[in-house]
DNA sequence: TAGATTGTTAATCGATTAACAATC
DNA sequence: TAGATTGTTAATCGATTAACAATC
């Protein structure tokens, strides 16, 4: 256990060195220097390197990487071997969507259960998915160990919610609920999709973009 | 138009103290200092005053800042108030999750139509919005200033989508499709919700923690 | 061997934090 | 007025980039 504190930077660039390893490995790519996978994703090649050195020498002088090694190092440095397993709390549209249509195994999560407190959606089957009772939580996840909760509930009931579910012991949220949650337990790992936060910064870059073009029309008005 | 290149950094901050001032006022606090905002969002009251000065002077001195007036102000400097409008292109399931829950209009944008390739959804009224063929969006999009799309089509078609949004002379792409987007125009304003990405961060952490915990558990089992 | 490219150390750049005069 | 708190300048810290010896 040697690396000492990675920076958040730095892991949430994991995740997109994995998608360009395997779109090289899809291409057919058997090596790639920091160099060329620099340019193709916008970064200095410096930085892959350094991001690279936080975890090993996975590459080779004169040579570079071997795409499909990199890639399993990768995917295992951010943990898609561990056999994690999650639940799905709320099967509202976007809980539904996320059961029916994104690929949890695809990076190494099993999706175990899903619970919705309105009795309409308990007894549906979405997806090889049956909707449980939240209520009957403790005989569905009798003897499972999960790791990590979807959490895609209204937002009146997210910090409720939040709380219950880190006091089974889960130990991750995957927060879909555009609620900063308060949760008592400091160690429960929250990571947030704020819709609403990414959504208005793209209406920031956007008005910006507009004032910009504007004020350059404005200078042309003006020759 | 002062303001010269306010850091990425700033900018995804502001949509949080927006929530967080939201919250203030929904609690009926008529003010707010940098540095109890600060506690309640865990930033330093530095970070805070630092950020607000890129935009202007909010505050007074010895009293701190107006909670209404600021969240009128950020709201401002985040584009809510443009009028700015978006179309849905793609209506799988986050297409419609985000048709049928999200509140566009709480952040200032208006949802002007929806698209779909697929004959059977094409004619579908969803929560007030009428799916329509991808193929006529001339007819539909005729005379209306469109600034942004919701990009949430099969992976496979996302970058042909995406290039044809940016052909059609839409400024901004809010991008669901977990692919990062290869788009010729380089003006194009791309926002990701990468999901995965997202996930395989969540997975990071839940390893380390794991590993934490384990090499804790040593310690007290060599005592 | 010569060329290419790594891993790493040092230099630079930018972002956060601390300090404080100004002032409500 | 005295206390509180801003806006801003300076100091610190951390992240990115550049440089280069090591070596495949």
């Amino acid at each position: 256990m040697k690396q000492l504190k990675i920076s958040n930077n730095v892991i949430r660039r994991l995740p997109r060195y994995l998608r360009a390893l395997e779109e090289l490995k899809a291409e057919g790519a058997d090596r790639v220097s920091s160099s060329s996978l620099g340019e193709k994703m916008g970064l200095t090649s410096s930085q892959i390197r350094q991001d690279f050195s936080c975890f090993g020498e996975f590459g080779q002088q004169g040579y570079g990487y071997n795409v499909k090694d990199l890639s399993t190092e990768i995917a295992s440095i951010l943990g898609t071997d561990r056999g994690f397993s999650l639940v799905v709390v709320g099967v509202g549209n976007i809980g539904r969507a996320l059961i029916e249509s994104f690929c949890f195994a695809q990076y190494g999560f099993e999706l175990a259960a899903a619970f919705d407190i309105r009795e309409e959606l308990v007894g549906k089957v979405i997806n090889g998915v049956e909707v449980k009772n939240v209520y009957d939580y403790k005989q569905v996840l009798e003897g499972k160990k999960i790791d990590a909760a979807v959490l895609s509930v209204p937002k009146r009931l997210a910090n409720e919610a939040a709380n219950a579910i880190a006091d089974l012991g889960i130990k991750a949220i995957w927060n879909f609920t555009n609620v900063e949650l308060s949760i008592e337990n400091p160690n429960v790992i929250v990571e947030d999709i704020h819709f609403s936060d990414s959504l208005l910064t793209m209406s920031y870059y956007l008005a910006e973009s507009i004032d910009i073009n504007d004020s350059d029309s404005n200078k042309q008005e003006k020759m």
